[in-house]
DNA sequence: ACCTGAACACCGTTCAAGT
DNA sequence: ACCTGAACACCGTTCAAGT
């Protein structure tokens, strides 16, 4: 690559490029280092460590979830959407939760739609409900991907088909029980 | 360590220690070799790769899941705790759920729990639906657990104190949906 | 202020050669 | 059959020294 100069900004921008277009399995310090054609100890003067650059990068996966989203379901389906957008997009939005879990702005949309029906304390959880089960499905989603373009499994995604479908209908048994309801 | 024969049992029990004991960051085939008191190679004489070894080392954790959960609640539940035994379990079952679905066993009995009330498709769904719950929430619980160990973050599990019962609200809410229910 | 050079302490995996 | 020696192609991070 070209060595124009380095900047923090270009550093994030070369390391969600590499997350989208290669998967976390690329995405190190001494490529990213080495597509800005510099030095891998260069890049420690822009940013602290690995973990806060993934942290941003994060933050740019999630930047075009829409804020407003009108409902649980629709607020759902673009969180996922979201985190398809890019390889990998759940385990690293999964462990920046951890690490920085004010990144996840899904938790506080979800948070405010659930606050209208539920009290604080239930909104949290039922937020992070949502959260949970979202993270859980598009993990296993884009995890057997990887191991498919890796050659080191080959069976298409289990039933394949509609996972649109299976999705929505954990959203749904979150927000209204399973079909035909039945206590424990 | 004591350099006695090496065999596939051997391995797989320093690997579920190290998993046990220090986390996934310390479970490397090297330290696994270096262990037992042999070279990096000679594994690969016994184990095909890294990611086998991680799929008998998930076996290994689930294995005191009782199969024969008389209900979902305590299934969840037991599912949790059988990840929680071992650091990092939740990542790690993650990871062998794409790569070998079979597998993860609560699946199964949660499939068969709920194929008394749902057809195959949607007992399919629902126990896929509690399955990823369970990953998501146990993956927040540890991953936040290994970075205070580290020292990388400090605060305790933000609202702290009962996360048992934050795991039960979900557990309950795909059951019988949230409290107070109204769809969308 | 910003970057290089060079090191430190690691990875997973392969494979000829030894026993 | 089982293991060593040694390599290949990597990691993240630090830090004196240069400009």
């Amino acid at each position: 690559m070209v060595r124009v100069k380095v900047t923090r900004a270009r550093i994030v921008d070369r390391a969600y490029d590499l997350l989208r277009e290669q998967g976390l399995s690329t995405l190190s310090m001494r490529r990213v280092a080495s597509d800005l054609g510099v030095r891998p100890g260069a890049l420690y003067y822009h940013v602290a460590n690995k973990q806060e650059l993934l942290a941003v990068v994060a933050t740019r996966v999630l930047e075009d979830f829409p804020a407003s989203a009108a409902d649980v379901r629709s607020a759902a389906e673009a969180f996922r959407t979201a985190l398809l957008s890019v390889r990998d997009g759940a385990e690293v939005v999964s462990f920046v939760q951890a690490y920085r879990p004010e990144i996840v702005t899904p938790t506080r949309t979800l948070n405010r739609l659930f606050s209208t029906r539920l009290g604080p304390r239930h909104a949290d959880w039922a937020a992070r409900t949502v959260v949970h089960y979202v993270l859980g499905f598009v993990a296993e989603e884009q995890n057997r991907a990887e191991l498919l373009h890796a050659g080191l499994i080959e069976e298409p995604p289990a039933e394949a088909g509609k996972p649109a479908e299976a999705f929505m209908f954990g959203v749904d048994a979150i927000l209204n029980g399973l079909p035909r309801p039945a206590g424990t």
